[in-house]
DNA sequence: TACGTTCTTCACATGAGCGG
DNA sequence: CCGCTCATGTGAAGAACGTA
């Protein structure tokens, strides 16, 4: 009952904060739960390799499960360490895919679309791409097909309300378009969080700023902005929808970074 | 071994809400 | 305003666990 005190320094023994929440994660394994994986941070197994520990211990011995289990903490060990995100894509609920985010951090891509509207007559004519330090804005008619590059490689995609239209959209656009294998909805995981609204909304409620010359803008603004640009060659205009691009997409990590720890915080319980 | 309990999983219906 | 998804709730089934 002491082996976990050799693993960790203090004798908290659920995941901390700060521990990333993919290798504690052991409810992508048959026949465990939430019940189930609380109960193992309980007794102190917060990691893979605690896990293992334990199983050395014969911690699991009358488990029927435990060599099934075994085998997919092994493999989840080693499918990280090859940045394998669709064997985690597939092994977890969705709304549990916020998990893999500080694991997959490095292979993150942000987006939001502009379009000319919601019919299905209506075309795209931004797509804005930040990966936590640079975004691109691949604008129609110029490298609009671009898009599809930027996304290549990524391991996880995070969008607002991205399943319903983004996606969807930029499928229809574009069907031999690849998308990361992890997908994460902000709006869906804000709201379990007890933030719902739109995303400028949210971004009220926790406090994140907008440039002064984009501040009021709308989203009916935003589809006008690109007539002005493609009926009367105003670039300004365009430049503006750039802007306006930017600010949605970029904002979208500090909401993200806001999201995983404030699930992190939950998931492990208020200790 | 046998039986009761706990937990996960699946299916289905309903309702909600945000995108331009 | 429409379309598209996801969350939530309920219930049932069944696997696995605990207990005696």
């Amino acid at each position: 009952m002491h082996w976990h005190k050799c693993e960790t320094q203090k004798n908290t023994m659920q995941p901390k904060e700060g521990d990333c929440m993919l290798t504690s994660t052991f409810i992508h394994l048959p026949r465990v739960g939430e019940k189930t994986e609380r109960r193992w941070w309980k007794m102190g197994i917060n990691s893979w390799r605690n896990w293992l520990k334990a199983y050395d211990m014969g911690w699991f011995a009358k488990f029927q499960l435990r060599s099934k289990w075994r085998k997919l903490i092994e493999r989840s060990i080693a499918e990280l360490e090859n940045g394998n995100a669709s064997f985690f894509a597939e092994l977890l609920p969705r709304q549990e895919y916020w998990r893999c985010y500080r694991e997959f951090k490095g292979r993150t891509v942000f987006l939001d679309i502009e379009t000319t509207g919601r019919s299905p007559w209506d075309y795209i004519t931004v797509v804005g791409i930040y990966d936590g330090h640079r975004y691109t804005p691949f604008v129609h008619n110029h490298n609009l097909n671009k898009c599809i590059e930027a996304l290549h490689d990524k391991a996880i995609i995070v969008t607002f309300y991205g399943s319903a239209f983004d996606l969807p959209f930029l499928r229809r656009s574009f069907p031999n378009i690849y998308f990361p294998p992890i997908h994460i909805d902000l709006c869906y995981l804000l709201k379990r969080l007890g933030y719902k609204g739109d995303l400028k909304a949210i971004e009220r409620q926790l406090g994140i700023r907008r440039d002064k010359e984009i501040v009021g803008l709308s989203v009916m603004d935003a589809v006008q902005l690109w007539m002005r640009y493609k009926h009367g060659n105003d670039v300004n205009a365009l430049r503006l929808l750039i802007k306006y691009n930017r600010a949605d997409v970029v904002n979208l990590k500090p909401l993200m970074d806001f999201a995983y720890h404030e699930m992190a915080r939950r998931v492990r319980g208020v200790s």
